[in-house]
DNA sequence: GCCCAGGGGGCTC
DNA sequence: GAGCCCCATGGG
């Protein structure tokens, strides 16, 4: 972690936003018609691009499986086809059934009831459900439940320790504090931050092909991939 | 042909 | 509780 004082790591996270922001604009995340294709598509994304979730929500609403009761009476199998661009789609599949069950069996369905809760008791909650870590529980919180918690990635664990802020080794919860502890809780601020650093991290950083000379906040790289 | 992509579960020690 | 392997496809 850096030594620099608080207040300048507020300013240069701010400074940060400022910068990603004047490049993409608002991001109007997370993309999903309903709380319930947002959840769909948090667990879709694990460990993928979203260029392929879409692939797959759109083959969901295409024989209407985007829907809790549907998805709860389909069978597994009809899932897996539709969410074969997903990658790990058996796996994916099964985690999208323990979700319904456990939002059909315990609130019948309605997000509002389950969501009706603190973000610590939500989170612990999500976390005991099978196939929904540290992430995905956050992404659900945040763009779902519209509750203030700062989701990280792997885009943020990359571009944080390459703006120097920490090495790659950093934990989930060290990342998620370090936010936290610099930057107001407030819900569409933890938005629109986690979606500019998707965006940054999706067009400009990611390990393949590092592109630091376009980024917007590339001059403040400690290291220079080329 | 090879590498890697926005995680999480399960096992080992 | 850290360190591994597994899942399993598609694009650059």
């Amino acid at each position: 972690m850096v030594m620099a004082g608080d207040n300048e790591i507020c300013s240069q996270l701010h400074a940060f936003y400022e910068s990603m922001y004047g490049y993409f604009g608002p991001r109007g995340w997370w993309p999903g018609e309903s709380q319930f294709e947002i959840c769909v598509g948090a667990i879709l994304t694990q460990s993928v691009s979203w260029k392929n979730v879409a692939k797959a929500i759109d083959n969901l609403k295409s024989i209407g499986l985007l829907d809790i009761f549907e998805m709860y009476h389909r069978p597994v199998e009809d899932i897996e086809v539709c969410i074969v661009p997903t990658l790990y789609y058996k796996m994916k599949a099964r985690k999208l059934k323990c979700f319904v069950n456990h939002l059909v069996e315990k609130y019948n369905g309605d997000f509002s009831r389950m969501f009706n809760k603190s973000i610590a008791e939500l989170r612990k909650e999500l976390l005991g459900i099978y196939g929904i870590g540290p992430e995905t529980a956050d992404s659900i919180i945040l763009y779902a439940a519209e509750k203030p918690i700062f989701v990280v990635d792997a885009y943020t664990r990359r571009i944080f320790s390459r703006l120097g802020f920490w090495n790659e080794i950093v934990t989930y919860e060290q990342m998620q504090e370090f936010f936290m502890k610099h930057l107001p809780p407030e819900t569409q601020f933890y938005n629109e931050y986690h979606a500019q650093i998707v965006g940054v991290g999706n067009r400009f950083c990611s390990n393949k092909k590092p592109r630091c000379a376009e980024c917007p906040i590339s001059s403040k790289c400690k290291k220079i991939y080329s």
